[in-house]
DNA sequence: TTGTAAGCGTTATCAA
DNA sequence: TTGATAACGCTTACAA
């Protein structure tokens, strides 16, 4: 295969000077610039990602630190979109990027951990799904061994940027509105995790909602199971006007309870799946792009990586309702 | 960071001695090794990756290439199956594993993708979800530049395994069943995409059905989308005994239709989805167990690599009705 | 502006 | 059985 080499025997300079002209470097005279890149064309020649990971301080990969939600299958549809996201505008930034999952790293000391990232020549980290309990995780991004981006965690710092929707005001917005629609006074909220970051943005905007309208709200933790969340309506939905949940899932969950239970109380959801238009009911959800969060998410890991400090980045979110006719393809 | 040459010099050995010894190669005294290994465990040295991809002509990254199906999202579900699989075995075989979409290299010459993917160091490449027009990826399987594994498509080399259920008699099975329980002659069959290998293999156990059991059968292209699928059920429809799709989502466009037609007629799907589970109908379907066929062609990848000759394995599929009382979590 | 050469952290080939 | 040492293909001081 074609080496820098041989692109540099062929165009009469230096290896250093090609690997100056394909890096953008300044102080090479537009000639040798263009009679470089005439070869770089012509052989065909592409530049080995490893060999530049390896000697270089800067390059180095990024990986995509995922939470593979087993309990709630329908997740998938999520992670999906968070993995390809990435990896479209990853290719686009030239970044090389590996897919790892919670569960090869979990119980692992931050060392360990570490280590296992180093050995792998990772440089950034994005990571989907974290919550309060992963406490290695917390550490690594405040040691600031590598570059890190939090979707859905309210951290920033000199290292570490996050990016995420406004999930108080989502959850403000679309409980809104159903209630509105629909004159609820009494309000069940099934929440997610307790140890969830989102779960706390999501209750704050729902508290909000509470202060404002003088609603009587109900809380419970449905843990984003769908199971959980049915169960939940099976006990309390009777006494309310409707039920707010913090994930589509749970609302799916939710509203079958409410068909066999043969009543109707309006029930509105968040994230937008595509699972939405097959439960029969139109409800309200909070549509996030997944696949823009995770692509802004490596734009600014690029930035991070080029010395930039962290910032705080939010993605607009939109209320939509999900029909089947709209879904189908 | 800990590297090789530090733990040569900490238990007083060559940096080849260390590299002998993490290798597990011949010629190398109990006495050394077990030197070795308590320094490594000791400094909690790991490996640089990387280096060793750049060294050696042996060790490299295998590629998942994945066709993302934009047209029907529900796929999601299939290739994040896929992925994890996949990525889980690679770990447990210390394989390096990329994740590709078709989109990222289509359109590329041959010379382009081979390029492509070996300044990369990429030495295998899982393919899932290849179609007969995917012209260059054939090119790429039978020119052995690289190690091959695909999903489902019957083609075996010197270079190549292929990984799949038995389609032919999965679609068989399911069809049989499902028309047996119902009493069925006249069958609508939808089949997928006109130049997918699937395609031809599950229509081959219709064609054995049909001989076997005398039936009338008509075949049109849904082309895995769920759309078609219904469009043509609400033209076919009435006059047949059922409906037997290709595919779960196509399945579930068929019922949706029949519904809204008011009638009621006998249908199955393939693939096992989790999404047949909402759909408020019971279904027969073929489960695929996704998870497990990436993670065996990840097996496969590693004898490849290994030197072994290309072999087709055939994974189990099993027949179900996916109810929702069963998927919720 | 260009070229020389020393790494980057491994593996692999030979000698010893 | 071990140890030097040359690759692997690139980046990056530093020298010219």
């Amino acid at each position: 295969m074609v080496s820098i080499k041989d692109v540099a025997k062929e165009a009469g300079v230096a290896i250093s000077t090609v690997s100056k002209v394909l890096n953008n470097y300044p102080n090479v005279s537009e000639d040798t610039k263009l009679r470089v890149m005439e070869v770089v064309k012509r052989l065909g020649f592409v530049p080995n990602t490893v060999a530049a990971t390896l000697s270089s301080k800067n390059s180095g990969r990024v990986a995509l630190l995922i939470k593979l939600n087993v309990e709630t299958q329908a997740i998938d549809e999520i992670d999906m979109q968070y993995i390809s996201g990435a990896i479209s505008k990853a290719r686009e930034l030239q970044l090389d990027v590996i897919t790892i999952f919670f569960s090869m790293v979990e119980n692992m000391t931050l060392d360990e951990m570490t280590r296992y990232f180093v050995s792998q020549s990772i440089k950034g980290i994005i990571i989907y799904g974290m919550s309060k309990e992963d406490k290695v995780l917390r550490q690594l991004i405040e040691n600031d061994t590598f570059k890190t981006v939090v979707i859905d965690v309210p951290y920033i710092g000199a290292t570490t940027s996050c990016v995420s929707v406004n999930q108080a005001k989502a959850q403000y917005d679309v409980a809104k509105k159903t209630i509105k629609e629909n004159n609820c006074r009494k309000v069940l909220y099934i929440a997610g995790t307790r140890d969830g970051y989102v779960t706390d943005a999501r209750l704050e905007g729902i508290k909000q909602l509470k202060e404002e309208l003088g609603l009587q709200v109900l809380i419970r933790n449905g843990n984003f199971s769908e199971l959980q969340a049915r169960n939940i309506t099976l006990k309390y939905g009777k006494n309310k006007d409707c039920v707010v949940c913090a994930s589509d899932l749970m609302a799916i969950g939710a509203m079958k309870a409410l068909i066999d239970m043969d009543i109707f109380r309006p029930v509105c959801g968040f994230d937008g799946i595509v699972l939405m238009g097959y439960v029969g009911k139109q409800m309200n959800t909070v549509r996030q792009n997944f696949a823009a969060i995770s692509s802004r998410a490596v734009e600014e890991m690029q930035k991070l990586l080029d010395g930039e400090e962290g910032i705080r980045v939010t993605m607009p979110h939109e209320l939509v309702r999900l029909k089947y006719e709209e879904i189908i393809r």
